[in-house]
DNA sequence: GAGTTACGCTACGATACAGTAGCGTAGCGA
DNA sequence: TCGCTACGCTACTGTATCGTAGCGTAACTC
């Protein structure tokens, strides 16, 4: 009952290849409008024109716009990379940096996510996927910080969120906010900074 | 010449009080309209139904949608204010970042932020206006600190812009990306890890 | 091969928005 | 008081969107 009253829910995994080709082409046409345009832009109508796919198979699809919106930006987020964990709370927290700061200044989804933060604003749905994609992101250097403080490279009366806050907060404070100067000497200064004061042996 | 053919440039020193009125009625509506829904939620019609003020109005007192959006965000910003220059540099700091906690948290521009951080991402008219502001708030940051470098109490190299992102990034990634708590206590972290990184006599 | 199903197409009705024109009124200032 | 002007109102044109319905076709599954 429930399949044949909604089947968008088992979309995803659908063995149709037409189903698979028309869901592909709809999500990456309304990832398209999300980046150039914002999540205002994102229409039924204008997916369909862009898409090439009716826009009856949109609807056929999704139940939501929104739900659709939610889509695309998760098609464009490739897996989270795991990071080793070996080697200097410096260099690991460097390794852990500079990709962020990569690809918030060049990767697709990086021009979604200020779209997604006004969004979230609004639309608690929106909020609860951004926040929990970030948490993912986040807990690779949680788990950096946590070890590094076992092995007493840094202070162990250090707050692991407050400590990650600090880490990233300016990176995306100067990506969304500011505008100023984003690169990996500025990684390097955020990270000596950070480590002057949390460091043990300092 | 110019005021006959703009007349809307000198609206805001206008002594007509029918003008100053209805002004003010646009302003404010338009400023709900983007507290409430967003940027791209601003829309003529909807100032006119909400203020009461005719459409045919608004079109005759400004030329742009944007730049009526623009002024309605300025028309909440209250004028920034000085702080004291005295005192250690820790309480300065303080009384530096926990005012734009508050407002941050409570304040009704606030909530026009992550709108105007989208808006920017494809506005330039409206990225130049909110850097701006934001320009003109960090000031006060930019010289508080370098009267304490110059006092001796900071360490002579640190960067004064990259300073100022430490400080007020972790705060505007909070309110914007993560949700996470904003309060004082915060801001006493963030100045403690600062301080421990950035003061002389540590 | 036969039945099923997703698709494209067209055509709706309804709503919302931009932006303009004309006209009469009421408030303002000198 | 009298002229000026900002205002409100109505009525447009034109565009864009939503969401749905019906129908024929082509692709897929078994």
């Amino acid at each position: 009952m429930s399949s044949s009253s909604h089947p968008q829910v088992l979309a995803e995994e659908s063995r149709d290849p037409r189903v698979v080709r028309s869901r592909a082409a709809i999500l990456r046409a309304a990832a398209d409008l999300l980046i150039e345009s914002g999540a205002s832009a994102v229409t039924i109508g204008g997916i369909s024109e862009r898409s090439g796919v009716a826009k009856t198979t949109i609807y056929r699809q999704w139940k939501s716009r929104s739900q659709l919106v939610f889509d695309a930006f998760e098609s464009l987020l490739a897996p989270a990379t795991h990071i080793s964990e070996s080697g200097p709370i410096r260099q690991q927290l460097e390794a852990l940096l500079i990709p962020l700061v990569r690809g918030l200044t060049s990767s697709e989804w990086a021009l979604a996510v200020p779209a997604l933060v006004d969004a979230s604003e609004r639309d608690p749905e929106m909020r609860q996927l951004l926040r929990g994609f970030l948490a993912g992101r986040k807990e690779n250097g949680r788990s950096t910080l946590r070890a590094a403080m076992a092995r007493g490279e840094l202070r162990p009366d250090l707050v692991v969120d407050e400590a990650v806050t600090m880490l990233i907060g300016p990176i995306y404070y100067r990506r969304l906010v500011s505008g100023e100067t984003l690169d990996e000497r500025f990684v390097a200064e955020i990270v000596d900074q950070f480590l002057r004061g949390a460091a043990r042996t300092s």
